[in-house]
DNA sequence: ACTTTGTTTAACAATTATGTTAAATACCGG
DNA sequence: CCGGTATTTAACATAATTGTTAAACAAAGT
């Protein structure tokens, strides 16, 4: 009973995933998917049987992979400032290929509070949280609350891209300038929180 | 023929404000604003026609107090450090109130582009960057490209804000902690960019 | 060739949201 | 109390979206 993989459930995740991560379309439909994805929309429902499972489910691989990411970068046995290095870069760019992400696990947060939170805060927040703290007193990062310091880190490698539509009006800021001006945040950004 | 004014109008519109910029709640349906007005949702046809229209509206308002308060800020002639310091407390106040008003001016924008902005931009941020620059090469500031200090200056307002749920989730801040916190970030920022 | 799985097509039911209309009721000022 | 405006109620039409089902077709393996 071989089932045979075509890859078409995948990709109409994927879809979805660009849909409201990158482009950010709140209320995409099931049809707006299909049609992105290039297959009829009874095969979304084939698939996913709604489209709040869809929904659900590619919410949930955004919440499972930002896990993955922190697990990565902040359980590494490195140095504070390499470790912080290595936090800007990843991030910035998933944040750059899934600007609207974090903004769909905001209102979805808001939603279901949750218990698995607790193990990603003892494994990885709490002791990153105290070696930024250690920096502070070692005078190479301002010292305020820590969780100060970690809410700037995120609002500076976050909003700007997801800003970007207001970035390139107001501040005249041209299609092509946009993606060079990211780049070099993240030097800028590791400039601005540690000396 | 007296027109009386119950205020009625303005109470659904502001609850759509509540609705929209507050609780960021973007499917929001003329029922559920209904609802939350305390009127019936024939009311909001009556006095909206559609949904569009309200929304429009209440968007172009949004957009519109952005400008006031631009231009309150922005062109009033006191040294660098006060319009800064004004400028941060301005608008962290208006976040606070309307974390996602930006966020739904964003996704608007997206749709329309406008040549309002010329106007905007030449009267109030042109010059602004110019003082930046000013600053920059008086060494008060860091040296970048001066709309890099823009983005991150509103990002480090608006995102902490916009984040919350995840901030107290994943940082562990409780519902009486975030808004001290929020107040305190005021000062934080203008140490952050100014020395 | 036969079978299985993947995919499309078409037709349909159910639900939800939008928008309209007409009549009834409430309120307020003169 | 009269007249007009504000608001509610109810009923309805329409449209959009979701979800289901059955049949047909396509492709690939055995």
């Amino acid at each position: 009973m071989a089932v045979r993989d075509t890859g078409t459930e995948q990709l109409i995740k994927d879809t979805a995933k660009r849909i409201f991560f990158f482009e950010g379309r709140f209320h995409a439909t099931t049809q707006d998917i299909a049609d992105a994805a290039g297959v009829n929309r009874t095969l979304v429902h084939y698939y996913f049987r709604s489209r709040d499972i869809l929904f659900e489910q590619v919410v949930n691989e955004a919440k499972e992979q930002l896990r993955q990411t922190l697990d990565n970068v902040l359980s590494s046995k490195v140095s504070f400032t390499e470790k912080l290095r290595k936090f800007i870069d990843v991030f910035m760019d998933e944040i750059i290929a899934y600007p609207y992400r974090e903004l769909f696990v905001i209102t979805e947060n808001k939603r279901h509070e949750k218990q698995e939170v607790d193990l990603i805060y003892d494994a990885h927040i709490k002791p990153f949280l105290a070696e930024v703290k250690a920096e502070m007193h070692a005078g190479k990062i301002t010292s305020t609350d820590p969780r100060q310091f970690m809410m700037s880190l995120f609002a500076l490698m976050a909003y700007p891209v997801l800003s970007e539509s207001l970035n390139k009006t107001f501040l005249k800021i041209s299609d092509a300038e946009f993606p060079k001006l990211m780049k070099q945040r993240k030097q800028i950004i590791f400039d601005m929180i540690y000396r």
